[in-house]
RNA sequence: UCCAGCUUAGCUCAGUCGGUAGAGCAGGCGGCUGUUAACCGCCGGGUCGCAGGUUCGAGUCCUGCAGCUGGAGCCA
């Protein structure tokens, strides 16, 4: 789909380069565009995945940031000197190879490349690090500004992109206007989570872990509106769904309520994974992705309430306990050749009663999550365990116009949101309720004092967006560069 | 912060009852005309995380520390 714009070195004459142009030799391809070159001479421009050699006939695997392409050395077609040299590239060499594109003889669909000319651009002054046999969580974190070129990251990270690509789309799509938050804020945007503090010029300032205050106020400026940028948090979180730093977007609708919130992150839901399977099929088969599981992601997703979802989860506990009493199973992805991590065995959890004004534990959503085909929305939870900004439920003031969405699969929370506090009065209450600093949120409480609306939204977190679509056993592998708890390089 | 597990070659791991270090990959050399993490033969490669203790003798047993991994809490 998209095409990367080619650097200045790669450049013969553009003319030259097109793809229905018959002229050998000057027509330059990526290894994702072979299929259209049957019988033409190209050149590809990459670096060696892997090689084997029979006697003589070497076989390169060259990667080019597309794909990865079957190029085909034959003694009889290059001469003994390049024969040998072409044995002898280490991993990771970068080259230039030049040959007929033909179709592979035993993989339909696999187009290969019957090399003429070879020229080494670029030999590793030491051995490749990543090897292609398995590698621990620590040693490829280590080099993941290596390990990034691998098959299976390859393959998260177009993945990434294409939902990336897919929320503006939704947005844009539906008159959202994007506005962007602050990353410098001056106090918690919550109260609650712990934050990164820096010296803002000599006074304390945190680095953001939500834009929803603003886009509140953005919600009055525009109607609709979304932010879409890095979030950071402070706590130190040591589980396979947490980063220090993640991308979060948030949309935030004026004049809706709870459902009209619920419905906006159903249709969201849907539209992003119906994009993925629309552009990603490659990428999810080299993840190993059952994508069974992602077409049965349709509208209407399972809805209940907070207080059924707790009497369901005792039942759900009960059911395990009679079954034999294992944890449930955590998400795992298959072991391949990068060495995927294996989910480890999970700990039995000291199990205490949920009970009506608890929240949910991690494995109670995982155990929640596990029993349907779509994702679940548990709403209206119990004010208490949820933020001062929440608007009460008229019927039951106990209860909050909250909303979780769990992803299937055993992944849980990926998206949380709710009605907002509209009456200015109420709202000054909570915020005193909860010890907050009121001249903090005197800019929060005009949205209410000039011309209060009714409005809602809600964050999806990117991460642990892509570790479901994807199927991955961790958030790490999600992101480019992760920051953890220990972890800040590369 | 708490709980559990792990730490042996560049990497992934094995190492029995406490008796003095082993495999695969990677690297080097050689072989093989359709390989798919190719395969076959040969070669080089070790402060067994650190400190202390028990013992004639510790990779192995004990104590402490460090690092990592997972989980809890908090959350997206």
């Amino acid at each position: 789909m998209e095409r990367a714009a080619r650097p200045a070195v790669e450049r013969p004459a553009p003319a030259a380069r097109r793809a229905n142009s018959h002229d050998v030799m000057t027509t330059f391809s990526t290894s994702s565009e072979l299929g259209r070159h049957v019988g033409q001479t190209v050149t590809l421009r990459g670096w060696l995945y892997n090689s084997r050699s029979s006697g003589k006939l070497h076989f390169l695997e060259v990667r080019d940031g597309h794909g990865i392409a079957p190029c085909v050395v034959s003694l009889r077609d290059v001469g003994e000197e390049a024969f040998r040299a072409a044995g002898g590239l280490a991993q990771e060499t970068s080259l230039a190879v030049t040959g007929a594109v033909s179709a592979h003889p035993k993989r339909p669909g696999v187009f290969e490349l019957q090399v003429k000319e070879l020229a080494v651009i670029g030999a590793p002054r030491a051995p490749y690090p990543i090897s292609p046999k398995d590698h621990g969580v620590e040693f490829l974190m280590d080099h993941r500004h290596l390990w990034l070129r691998s098959r299976r990251q390859h393959a998260i990270t177009r993945v990434r992109h294409t939902i990336v690509k897919a929320i503006r789309d939704f947005f844009d799509g539906r008159d959202f206007t994007l506005v962007d938050a602050p990353i410098f804020t001056p106090n918690a945007c919550e109260g609650t989570s712990t934050l990164f503090e820096t010296d803002y010029h000599g006074q304390p300032a945190y680095l953001t872990q939500s834009g929803q205050l603003y886009m509140e106020a953005a919600a009055a400026a525009f109607g609709k509106a979304y932010c879409f940028g890095p979030t950071f948090r402070a706590e130190k979180s040591k589980t396979r769904r947490h980063l220090s730093e993640f991308w979060m977007v948030e949309p935030e609708v004026a004049f809706t309520d709870l459902e009209g919130v619920m419905a906006l992150a159903e249709d969201f839901l849907c539209f992003i994974v119906e994009r993925v399977l629309e552009t990603r099929r490659p990428e999810l088969a080299v993840l190993e992705r059952d994508v069974a599981k992602l077409e049965a992601v349709k509208k209407p997703f399972t809805r209940m309430s907070y207080t059924d979802a707790v009497a369901e989860v005792a039942r759900l506990r009960a059911e395990r306990t009679a079954a034999g009493g294992a944890a449930p199973a955590a998400p795992t992805a298959p072991a391949t050749g990068e060495g995927a991590p294996e989910a480890a065995d999970e700990a039995p959890a000291v199990e205490r009663e949920l009970v009506w004004g608890d929240d949910f534990g991690a494995e109670d959503e995982t155990l929640l999550s596990q029993r349907y085909d779509t994702p679940v929305m548990v709403h209206r939870y119990p004010a208490a365990v949820k933020a001062f900004y929440m608007k009460k439920d008229a019927t039951d003031p106990r209860l909050a116009l909250g909303v979780d969405v769990l992803a299937p699969e055993g992944y849980g929370e990926v998206i949380g949101g709710g009605q907002r506090e509209d009456d200015l009065d109420v709202l000054e209450a909570a915020i005193a309720a909860h010890a907050l600093p009121p001249e903090a949120f005197r800019w929060y409480c005009d949205l209410r004092r000039y011309g209060s609306f009714p409005h809602g939204g809600f964050g999806l977190g990117v991460e642990r967006t892509v570790a479901w679509i994807c199927k991955l056993p961790h958030v790490r592998e999600t992101i480019p560069f992760a920051r953890m708890l220990h972890r800040l390089s590369p």
